[in-house]
DNA sequence: TTTAAATCTGAGTATTTTAATCAGTTTTAT
DNA sequence: ATAAAACTGATTAAAATACTCAGATTTAAA
């Protein structure tokens, strides 16, 4: 029940584009300097945030990337399956077909509502959230 | 964010027990016929299970595996944890050391959360609530 | 007292997933 | 032109997962 470094990963450095937001792209050469995540796994890693549209990009010299929406827009949620797909703690939650090949096996709904308690926390926490979470520590 | 099948497959194992044991102890051979998981994959998941309290053993011909307790008082969690070790998000989560080499990480906190939210959960729901459950299906 | 059914033990292996790198091409401000 | 940046697709290395294998030990019953 982990969430793989391409989703924790992907959030910090979400996280580090928010608070730099101000001026202007940021490109991924600043953000690695920043999160110390390696300049070509970011890359990796904002193919899918762009195409999902948690970012937008400024190609050529000083371009680099921006926010597609205010920090308070984006929840966490967005970028985690961006970067993963859909959070799934079994199979069966995802397909029509269960995982004990009996359309309502004893574990399914389980994991069903295993899902829905983590999707719907991750979706209550904004960037935004975070940020402010984490100012408040230092008080 | 997934429950590997050691999990998935000794928690349907369980159930399996917690179902037939009023005739006594059940060998694997018999809950690998019925939940079509291998005889010897069981072994190695019933291993964790016995160290765990959840089962108890009886060798020797005729013997086989007993819920150590009453299905009400074996919650999901137990079973998971005995099969997996501690559910986390994020190796942070468990260690003091953050995944950010910064003690309060903006992420940090977040997968702690999620981590209480998961464990609370699973730790409401019961063996004898999955089974419950699944007979209101049918009804 | 042999036999067969079962747990128990530890190693080994094949597959899959994850994490990351590499080698470029394309775009664009200066 | 040049340098800085995004973009693309392939490849590789490491780790985790999902098993299997080969036995040793225990015990009820024939």
């Amino acid at each position: 029940m982990r969430v793989s470094t391409r989703g924790r990963y992907g959030l910090r450095a979400i996280v580090d584009l928010a608070i730099n937001q101000d001026s202007g792209p940021t490109p991924l050469r600043v953000v690695s300097e920043r999160t110390k995540i390696s300049e070509q796994y970011l890359e990796q890693l904002f193919t899918n945030l762009r195409k999902s549209k948690i970012v937008k990009s400024v190609r050529g010299a000083h371009g680099g990337y921006l926010l597609n929406n205010p920090p308070e827009d984006i929840a966490v949620k967005d970028v985690i399956e961006a970067l993963e797909g859909p959070l799934a703690p079994s199979d069966c939650v995802l397909n029509r077909v269960c995982c004990d090949t009996n359309s309502d096996c004893v574990t399914h709904n389980l994991w069903v509502d295993v899902k829905e308690k983590i999707d719907n926390y991750l979706n209550s926490v904004s960037i935004a959230d975070l940020i402010e979470r984490y100012h408040n520590l230092s008080n």
